[in-house]
DNA sequence: TGTGAGTCAATACG
DNA sequence: CGTATTGACTCACA
């Protein structure tokens, strides 16, 4: 809501942090962008035509499928050899790696906010776009050019290593706005958790989705790990796992009626094209261990998530999950292919999954006491 | 202060 | 190389 003025300065719509656009040739963040005065009640122009700011525009924007979106998108780039983070950085103003997120797993339109919906939006109009392919290869081309460009002077010009550190040079004068003025850009060593130690923090998820501060404490100094470490671990896998649990709907939504999915997914790779469908891919791999399914469901009083096409939202109550009562069944890491067993740790499957069915039921314990305190039903959220 | 939503950016993977 | 994953961080909000 408040997405109008705040954030300007770096991150939001204004969004100038792009790296590209203020260095390399042209490349300028979303779409229209032209004022380049620093966010300003100017406000950037999404389509070249209407004259409305990006929230604006976002704000009036009808329902779309992220679902069909993306997969469009998805199409369009791997046709034209376009990749993610070109397009990210030109088209949406996101980094590879959010792109990449954003591709495989789009959360449904009424589970986004409104920063959320924005660079779906932009995608919207980036396929309407007759153009969207050349502008984008010409971006290629430039990109390459100066590239090129960088190297050969680099390289003639005795220092083969080029002074600054590894990667794009352009990313590396871009300040994430935070850290960044620190000392020679201290690289950052991101933690990496060892797999007994997911596998200790999800045993933990599963007995407590929200730890107290006291039990993060425990869970932090039993596996050596910095409290934020633990912190951030659950922060990050709850909203993982909900995220699943949209995909889910959609997908439970979409195929629903028909064929009812259920285990063997099989089907093509490749796609059919039909609107809203399942998407079988099934081995997008989520959160390693956590592969959540709806587990029969759909028929029941499922309000089939009206999430493609129609509007009809009008529930009363938001409502949104008899999938909350699905369960996630174990699931096996990437790391082992066949037969299960990636962990040692994985045989009583029972076991398991008893404890996350225990663990949804905790979470949803949990939203219920949360929403004891509103009085109005309506205000329920779950 | 804690949480959800969005992202970033390092790095694992192919 | 390009893509996928994921710990950490920023924000808004209650």
């Amino acid at each position: 809501s408040p997405l109008s003025s705040a954030e300007e300065s770096s991150y939001g719509l204004g969004g100038d942090r792009d790296p590209l656009a203020s260095q390399a040739p042209s490349l300028d963040p979303p779409y229209g962008e032209p004022s380049g005065g620093e966010s300003q009640p100017g406000t950037p122009l999404l389509g070249p035509i209407t004259g409305l700011s990006i929230q604006e525009t976002i704000a009036m924007s009808p329902e779309l499928d992220t679902y069909v979106l993306t997969k469009k998108v998805k199409e369009v780039l791997t046709d034209n050899n376009l990749g993610q983070r070109l397009f990210g950085e030109s088209i949406l103003g996101l980094t590879q790696g959010s792109v990449s997120d954003l591709l495989a797993r789009p959360k449904p339109w009424q589970k986004l906010s409104l920063k959320g919906r924005e660079p779906f939006v932009r995608m919207q109009f980036w396929l309407q776009d007759p153009q969207k392919v050349e502008k984008l290869m010409d971006m290629k081309r430039l990109e390459k050019k100066a590239y090129l460009k960088r190297r050969h002077s680099s390289l003639s010009d005795s220092r083969s290593v080029d002074g600054g550190l590894a990667g794009p040079d352009y990313l590396q004068s871009a300040s994430p706005q935070h850290q960044r003025r620190t000392q020679l850009y201290q690289k950052k060593v991101r933690v990496v958790l060892g797999p007994e130690e997911k596998e200790a923090l999800k045993r933990a998820y599963q007995e407590k989705p929200y730890p107290s501060p006291k039990t993060i404490e425990e869970l932090a100094s039993q596996l050596n790990l910095k409290t934020s470490t633990v912190i951030n671990w659950f922060h990050n896998y709850r909203s993982r796992i909900r995220r699943e649990l949209f995909i889910e709907e959609i997908q439970a939504a979409g195929s629903a009626a028909a064929a009812k999915a259920g285990e063997g997914d099989s089907c093509d790779g490749t796609e059919s094209d039909s609107t809203v469908e399942g998407h079988h891919g099934r081995h997008r791999g989520a959160p390693d261990n956590m592969e959540v399914r709806v587990e029969a469901g759909v028929s029941g009083g499922s309000p089939a998530q009206r999430n493609c096409t129609t509007s009809g939202s009008v529930g009363p109550v938001s409502s949104s999950n008899c999938n909350l009562f699905s369960l996630p069944e174990a699931g096996l890491s990437r790391s082992a292919p066949s037969s299960h067993t990636s962990t040692p740790a994985r045989n009583h499957r029972d076991n398991t999954l008893r404890r996350k069915k225990a663990a949804n039921l905790d979470n949803i314990i949990h939203r219920l006491e949360k929403a004891a305190g509103k009085e109005d039903p309506s205000e329920w959220e779950f």
